[in-house]
RNA sequence: GCGCGAUUAGCUCAGUGGUAGAGCACUUGCUUCACACGCAAGGGGUCGCUGGUUCGAUACCAGCAUCGCGCACCA
């Protein structure tokens, strides 16, 4: 890149040109680095976005806040990796491809297990693909080298060594068991993938004939299809009404079989009749009482929650049908008590909102409470800390109440159970590889498990296995534990807290012993070392601009590249800084991103503002980088002027701020501290300020031009720093041509980061600039409210009681006439308090001759309003300075401050009353 | 049912125990030799309601209201 820069930003082809130079250099690449290396590290892993399409603005969102912190913390001289990969969403891509067949008027069972698996992969090829694409598209500054894909062949390997060795430890089990079944997916889901929804429905009171009496019980329900598989009914031992009914047994309607009436817990004599119907195979508390009381376990349903041939007449109809038609025959045969209103929380498959079925299946389990026991254990004692603090509660409460985790699927994509049943024997073997022959039997007609596992149960595994485990890599051992996890709460339990649980449980298993070496390690310092990541912030949601849930069926999904092809990709990363606000969520409006590709734009016109007289006053200059790493700071700057000083000081404070901002995930903070500098300090007054003296051409005053277009440049190429990691594109561009295309270094993504340094701070240039600064937006003030024309230059006169407000003024009085359109500057040896058109500032007055010519009408209304507000804030001001309690307990700094306004306001009470006198 | 969060300018959001802030939108004036994606000036808010703590509350506490979100096997 040359010099010439467009008229107007245009960050596309930039863009473009940037993210695959990044690329192609390698520059994101880190290997593991040898021992001696000093470096600290920064690690963490990308939570991999599923391969079921494309990035939304929440992905978009996540991999800004990343790649702010990872471009930081490389800027800042740490070893940094930053680990990409994608998901294989089990359940959620095998939907997609169904789908895709379904088009064709295919299902899976017909194409076969093989040939599906290879449709998904090639599913996966294409929209894997596309992904990364687009991460690209933002900037990630990923180690594109290390890049993963969770089915991958050493990664499916280090799943199956996790299941063996739970297994072997007695934490994986099999068993049958009532789980939550979506009919629709056709495969068991966890606890977390049902989602409870309050819906309106009835309660169904039904009575049940005792045998050999008259009398009948009556139990209620909200699902009377399941009565066909009832195996009891169930009373409170100390309910009173059913004692005499103890030991009977009642005559089912419609199956026409006797139960018998138990006597147990499940029972609430204060809900409905106070007896309950027992339904073992179709409801979790049913299952646990019939296992209490021995009962058969009758499933009436299939897999597709059609009701089977247990149900009778009602074998071959859907679940809801049949309940119709139950409900139906039983009051035909005057069974039908009641049917109440009754709101239901019912769950529904969170992929699919299909109502979930609690079905009685054979599923493998993973026995969580000892694992859970360390995960707790890490983030209680500190060594994995969440940002914002809530989330630790919200992952405790989980945590203590966990239930044990289903991770089978009844599924064809994912990582199959590694686990074989004997033919000949049934005995289960659970292997490593695929066995040959049976480890009891002579046999060796083996048949492996057909189910998978749970997507969450690999990429729980992930801030590990993505680093080479089970082997024992360098990698694990440099970059293990991460420095940070930014994820969205969705995913706490899901993903979070497995890592958690996994990483503490193999990283330092406590059940095997430490190797030699370790002695000195103390369990707490094992288990500080294994927890997946030291620290967790987790980010918001975001929204559409009316603040609803992005969601593909309500169509008002953004497409974070549309919003990139319109304002381009620093603006867009600026957007989602500036909004992100820990904890709150972000309702992304775009016209904040307008907003910021102006600001994209200012930066690039000040930029060709400053080639412009580089190019004609001191070509060839370059930014001072004396080694191949820019010092941290502002290079090759002199402080030659007060707005040097001024510029300089606030440079460093800037950089302060927007560290301490980064620091604590402030990401709005730096944002909004770097815009303000840039645009409001840089531009708006640095710039001003300095074209004077650019401009000159000859003699030594072309010396000064040039000293002052080198400071710019200092300046600028470290503002450039600072900005990087937010917007890395424009920096990129103009850093390069910063150095005219031979930079010291191949990126600005490798320089130095602006440390604060104390010596560049001078908070008297920062005060005596504010001086200047007032006395020129006081004078603009008062040319506005006198509608002075534009391009005519008013004289001022200055009172002030310090001479060093004096002479500041009289040293840069070209400025003052410049900035704020002054004919001449004159002091005054007295108070200006009696004119008009006066400002009064805490060290001056300042006052614009011009003969008013001004709407008298208006201006007495704008005075009235002025003189009200200053009239409430007299009476607040005396009130508390004639309370002695405010007195004798304020602080004195905010009394003292009140003392010396009132004066004040007291003079601005009597000019703006006089200036009301003069306008009758 | 339990818990969490939100409520501040027209909109989207920051913020603080001591005179209310930003971006966008709005009004007015400017083809000022980097930028109209700009420059300059300005209008606009009893900081959800009610109590309490305090010399002083938008901020801290309690209750209420509205909205949102988690967690929960009561048939």
């Amino acid at each position: 890149m040359s010099h010439e820069l467009s008229k107007s930003y245009e960050p596309g082809a930039i863009e473009k040109r940037w993210a695959e130079y990044w690329i192609e250099q390698k520059l994101f690449h880190v290997s593991a680095p040898t021992k001696e290396d000093p470096r600290p590290v920064f690690s963490l892993l990308l939570p991999p976005p599923n391969v079921t399409g494309f990035l939304h603005m929440g992905h978009m969102f996540e991999q800004t806040q990343m790649d702010i912190m990872v471009r930081w913390r490389r800027m800042r001289g740490f070893l940094t990796l930053w680990l990409p990969g994608t998901d294989h969403a089990g359940i959620g891509t095998q939907m997609m491809v169904e789908r895709q067949l379904q088009s064709e008027g295919k299902k899976r069972e017909q194409v076969g297990r093989e040939a599906f698996v290879e449709r998904v992969w090639e599913w996966r090829r294409h929209y894997g693909g596309a992904i990364l694409d687009q991460m690209k598209r933002l900037g990630a500054s990923v180690d594109w080298d290390r890049e993963y894909f969770t089915m991958d062949e050493n990664l499916s390997r280090a799943v199956r060594e996790v299941f063996v060795r739970l297994y072997d430890e007695g934490l994986i089990y099999r068993g049958r068991y009532i789980v939550n079944w979506c009919p629709r997916c056709g495969t068991a889901v966890s606890d977390l993938e049902v989602k409870h929804e309050d819906v309106a429905g009835k309660l169904y009171e039904i009575r049940y004939p005792v045998v050999g009496t008259n009398e009948f019980i009556t139990v209620a329900t909200t699902r009377p299809e399941t009565m066909l598989g009832d195996t009891a009914v169930a009373v409170n031992e100390k309910d009173e009404r059913y004692r005499h009914l103890h030991g009977r047994k009642v005559r089912l309607p419609l199956m026409n079989r006797e139960i018998p009436i138990i006597t147990d817990e499940l029972a609430n004599p204060e809900f409905g009749t106070g007896a309950v119907k027992v339904t073992p195979a179709h409801d979790p508390n049913d299952f646990e009482a019939g296992l209490r009381h021995n009962l058969p376990q009758i499933d009436v349903m299939d897999e597709h929650a059609r009701m089977n041939q247990n149900a009778g007449p009602y074998a071959g109809l859907d679940r809801f049908e049949a309940r119709t038609r139950v409900v139906q025959d039983l009051e035909a045969q005057g069974l039908l008590v009641a049917i109440k209103d009754h709101t239901i929380p019912l769950g529904k498959c969170d992929r699919c909102r299909t109502i979930v079925e609690p079905r009685l299946s054979a599923q493998w389990f993973v026995k969580v409470e000892p694992l859970a026991k360390r995960a707790i254990e890490a983030v209680e004692k500190g060594y994995v800390r969440f940002t914002p603090e809530n989330y630790k509660q919200v992952y405790l409460n989980w945590m203590y109440n966990i239930h044990d985790w289903c991770i089978s699927r009844q599924l064809w994509w994912g990582h199959r159970i590694p686990a074989w049943r004997c033919l000949d024997c049934n005995t289960i073997i659970v292997a490593r590889e695929t066995p040959t022959k049976c480890t009891q039997c002579p046999g060796s007609r083996l048949e492996q498990d057909p189910d998978v596992l749970d997507t969450w149960f690999s990429s729980g595994l992930l801030p590990f296995t993505a680093l080479g485990w089970p082997d024992a890599t360098r990698d694990l051992e440099v970059f293990y534990p991460t420095s940070l996890l930014i994820t969205g709460f969705d995913i706490l339990f899901f993903w979070v807290a497995r890592m958690i649980m996994l990483g503490c449980w193999f990283i330092a298993p406590p059940h095997r012993p430490q190797r030699a070496g370790d002695d000195a390690k103390s369990a707490d310092d094992v288990l500080r070392e294994s927890v997946p990541f030291r620290e967790v912030y987790i980010h918001a949601l975001v929204r559409d601009a009316d603040r609803q849930k992005m969601s593909k069926t309500k169509g008002n999904v953004l497409d974070p590249i549309e919003v990139i092809e319109q304002y381009g990709t620093d603006a867009t990363r600026f957007t989602l800084a500036a909004m992100a606000a820990p904890g709150t969520d972000i309702a992304f409006n775009a016209s904040r991103t307008a907003g910021y590709r102006n600001f994209a734009n200012k930066i690039w016109n000040a930029c060709r503002f400053m080639f412009m007289n580089l190019d004609r006053v001191a070509p060839g200059l370059r930014p001072d980088s004396a080694g191949s790493r820019p010092e941290a700071g502002v290079r090759g700057f002199e402080a030659i002027a007060l707005e040097d000083r001024w510029i300089l000081s606030r440079f460093n404070r800037v950089a302060q701020e927007v560290s301490e901002a980064l620091e604590a995930y402030r990401f709005d903070d730096a944002a909004r501290g770097i815009y303000d500098f840039f645009w409001g300090e840089l531009c708006d007054w640095y710039i001003e300020l300095i074209k004077p003296r650019l401009a000159s051409e000859e003699g030594a005053e072309k010396e000064a031009a040039q000293r002052a277009c080198k400071n710019l440049v200092s300046l600028f190429e470290a503002a450039i720093r600072l900005l990087h990691p937010v917007m890395p594109f424009i920096t990129e561009e103009i850093w390069h041509a910063l150095y005219d295309g031979r930079p010291p270094l191949k990126s600005v993504a490798l320089a130095a980061y602006p440390v604060a340094q104390a010596k560049q701070l001078d908070l008297a240039a920062e005060i005596e600039m504010a001086v200047l600064q007032e006395l020129i937006v006081s004078v603009r003030n008062l040319r506005a409210e006198l509608a002075v024309e534009q391009k005519q230059r008013v004289p001022i006169q200055i009172f002030t009681e310090e001479t060093a407000v004096r002479t500041l003024i009289e040293q840069n009085r070209g400025a003052v006439e410049r900035l704020a359109g002054v004919a001449k500057v004159t002091f005054a040896k007295d108070s200006l308090a009696k004119l008009s058109s006066v400002r009064h500032a805490a060290r001056f007055d300042v006052h614009v001759v011009y003969e008013k010519k001004i709407d008298a009408a208006v201006e007495r209304v704008r005075l009235k309003k002025e003189l009200e507000r200053i009239e409430k804030e007299i009476a607040n001001v005396q009130r508390q300075l004639g309370n002695d309690q405010f007195l004798s307990k304020a602080p004195a700094q905010v009394v003292e401050g009140l003392r010396k306004r009132e004066p004040e306001l007291a003079a601005l009470r009597e000019k703006t009353q006089s200036k009301l006198q003069e306008l009758r």
